[in-house]
DNA sequence: ATTAGTAGTAAACAAAAGGTTAGTAGTAAT
DNA sequence: ATTACTACTAACCTTTTGTTTACTACTAAT
């Protein structure tokens, strides 16, 4: 008796492939929180900061150049105002990852549900 | 004139903590791709070891293992055979992240694309 | 004059994650 | 007798990731 699979067999590396794809942008500890706040309204370097408990200014810095050059922001220099203030502004092409969001926002909701359920 | 956002802000945090919540379980280089080699047949170690291109044998017991711990897969020990196997096998748990990993995938393959597209 | 806000960067260090090598133990094939 | 397969694990080392502290430079408020 053969447990059915989800994803068909000759599928497997082409998914793990995509999978890898995507991670490769997204993956590590902070850009898909970066990318919340982004897309949540979010611009300000600081602002950023404050939003991400636990973000240090640099790995903040070297997340954003990343992003950055993966075409999900554009980063806009307000020289105009004082103190000078730098907006960082997500992309159409950011948007596109709002199925990938809601999917793992969505599991990560019902994983705590879970959990709690289960410490009785 | 202000960027219309994705996500409303005032479901930011809530949205950052969700996603955090499914990072724990599924963050990392290697446990989403090691679901996916379950979810698509792959049973055994060496097998998974085999399919898996890069990961090391100390890594796969140890991630295998928290996806035990996590409700993901079961180990079943099948001593009855010759050379002893062991069958890593995914839960019913498990077939929930299908949206989760097809979000990722779609966008990966599509990510790819755009990437090849622009090296014209 | 001092403090605080803007947005970072450099250096030094610590922690986490992952890789490499060698080894266990039993069986089966050559 | 040697090799190979099963499924790991321990010890050690490297790489990646992240933290802390101090600092830049300008402006505005106290």
């Amino acid at each position: 008796m053969k447990q059915k699979t989800v994803f068909s067999e000759v599928q497997c590396s082409k998914h793990i492939g995509s999978v890898e794809d995507a991670l490769y942008v997204l993956g590590g500890k902070w850009k898909l929180r970066i990318l919340i706040a982004l897309l949540s309204g979010q611009t300000r370097f600081n602002e950023l900061q404050r939003t991400i408990k636990g973000i240090s200014a640099r790995v903040l810095s070297s997340e954003l150049k990343q992003l950055e050059l993966n075409g999900l922001l554009k980063r806009e220099v307000r020289a105009d105002l004082t103190p000078v203030m730098v907006e960082y502004i997500y992309t159409d092409y950011a948007t596109t990852l709002k199925e990938v969001v809601s999917a793992l926002a969505d599991w990560g909701q019902k994983h705590r549900k879970k959990i709690i359920s289960e410490d009785v």
